[in-house]
DNA sequence: GTCCGAGAATGAATCGTTCCAAACTTGTGG
DNA sequence: CCACAAGTTTGGAACGATTCATTCTCGGAC
């Protein structure tokens, strides 16, 4: 049936202990004896129970990382950055989609648990600090992402939004802009919230320049292509110049609204700026520029932090928070 | 450190298989004793050490799952389907992602078998039979998804494309359309090929109609908007009054072309019918019309099959084909 | 009062790998 | 020729949950 180490050894002539130190420790063992232990693997077609081996070792080779959606590329990146930082240290990243639902992102941290994973990352929803707590206690680091830890307890990687607000809101006002809004909603999401606070912020210390926040009910096509309608409708007197966006998603609904019947024209008439920089964006009608989030160095500064805190686990917790950065596009281009 | 059953029986005062007992057959076992094993559990925080029970069983109790992409919607809803499947039998979904690249896809085998799967879901990139039949002779079943397999040894479950490129044709026929045109490719993608071949078939029952091939490099917005925009370059009478795009993406570039300061209107001039109902396809300017395949179900049969010939691996493979599903919408509606 | 059997609880054996102290081998210097 | 060190190899204990043959307990029948 199964082909454990006791085959192999028994094949190449070798105890047990050798086959273990051919795979895990080659230095100590003679090339001679490790090319037939690879001959007899090879033959047998062996292939290590990661069971017994985590029984043994008390913790898995795998980090687990729960993200809030799968179908967000800046997870998927973020993924990624951290899969290809896993690797190098021979770990494996197992992904979980909470998908923002709580008692899914409750049986995933049951599940690693159970699996005793090296660590976890997380992108958390709901309350999940005495959950971590427990994790903690266990020996399982926990590396928070995309999101600060109210308590300093737990480290995290994340974004700073409110400067993503600021650098897009600075950029509109470079290009000549005067009348800016803002749409997207609710304020409850915080990258919402801090994006709109960064775009305050800038425009504080601009007296020429307005700031209007225009509400929408998510972060959705539809519901962009409303404020885009809305914005349509007004007088030509009192339409902004320029609108800043809270994500891509919203900027594409506003510039189909816009666009419709070719009634104004992104840029000239209004400069448009999204959030996230995803795929679609520049693959929009007119190329959307975007403020853009670094996901897989989160990723992978993230599993550093994480493999550091496993190998040391006295370590002081500490608050990483990246810098987003400006792409410019044809929607805002020129004057 | 770590709290074993061991512990566990101590504090209840009862040996280790009593705890066991407790946890997996909870009717060989007295309520009062099962009182105080509960109560101990739950003071000493112990949670089962998954490797140990696995190493035990044999096998694990996950399922692993690898898709071509986890961007893509269809993959998305069909891992949710399979984990609630997996679910209702104690069974934990384990998602890899691809990405399409074989060595992405060869790594993720490798980590399920070392991990003792219960059995894997694949959609298969490249060449993964021989992979599969070592999987099989060490007791792990293999599904193929969304892709049915050459030789019939593996049981697959899929959607029918060519049956899907059908249902589209006939809607445009049905609501009145005579030159039809495919946008798409390359054709070396199966599920290009069969959607065109599905719309061959039924355009040959009717000797009105006519369908031209718009090949496209790759399955992209940009490549959509510029077939699109060829066709609007086009003398009026040289056009198509009707558009099946491969997939949903090429259809909203060929939308955003056609549309494009309103020089042709859709549904009216050239009506228009995309695949895959993207969350998109219902948010774009004109809603599309699409052809819905049932991730879902996908996945939670593909998970039933597998359960199956995990129980019983003398079970003969099985091939299950769905039907794809017509999706009405603005871009096709009325005459 | 004894016997029987059903139900409940026990505990030793088991899974496959890793670790490590001990045993063995080889080569070198005295 | 022996002692010794360095380099290799060995074999058994350990990890923690599960299983199952065995033992125990208790109530009822005779």
């Amino acid at each position: 049936m199964s082909v454990s180490v006791k085959d192999v050894a028994a094949r190449a002539g070798v105890s047990v202990g050798t086959v273990s130190n051919v795979m895990n420790r080659p230095e100590k063992v003679s090339p001679a004896v490790a090319e037939r232990v690879h001959e007899a693997i090879n033959a047998l077609g062996f292939v290590r129970n990661d069971a017994a081996r985590q029984l043994r070792a008390g913790h898995s080779k795998s980090i687990g990382l729960i993200v809030l959606d799968v179908r967000n590329p800046f997870f998927t990146d973020l993924a990624r950055g951290a899969e290809d930082e896993a690797a190098l240290a021979g770990l494996s990243v197992i992904l979980g989609n909470s998908d923002e639902k709580a008692d899914r992102e409750a049986s995933y941290l049951d599940l690693f648990e159970q699996q005793r994973m090296h660590g976890v990352l997380i992108s958390p929803f709901g309350d999940v600090t005495a959950r971590l707590r427990r994790l903690h206690d266990r020996g399982i680091p926990a590396v928070l992402v995309d999101r600060t830890s109210a308590d300093t307890s737990y480290s995290s990687v994340s974004v700073d939004d409110v400067a993503g607000g600021g650098l897009a809101v600075e950029h509109l006002i470079d290009i000549g802009r005067r009348a800016i809004a803002f749409v997207g909603g609710p304020e409850e999401i915080r990258q919402v919230a801090d994006r709109l606070e960064g775009a305050r912020r800038v425009v504080a210390e601009h007296p020429e320049v307005s700031l209007e926040f225009i509400r929408t009910r998510a972060l959705s096509v539809i519901e962009g292509r409303e404020a885009g309608n809305d914005i349509l409708a007004r007088e030509p007197a009192g339409r902004p110049d320029a609108i800043f966006a809270a994500n891509d998603l919203i900027a594409m609904g506003v510039l189909q609204a816009l666009n419709m019947q070719g009634a104004l024209h992104v840029p000239r008439d209004i400069a448009l700026i999204g959030y996230d920089d995803i795929d679609f964006a520049s693959a929009s009608v007119v190329p959307l520029s975007s403020i853009r989030q670094q996901s897989a160095l989160i990723g992978k500064t993230a599993v550093q932090i994480l493999i550091e805190e496993a190998d040391d686990p006295t370590r002081a917790p500490r608050q990483v928070v990246f810098h987003p950065e400006l792409i410019v596009r044809a929607s805002t281009a020129g004057e």
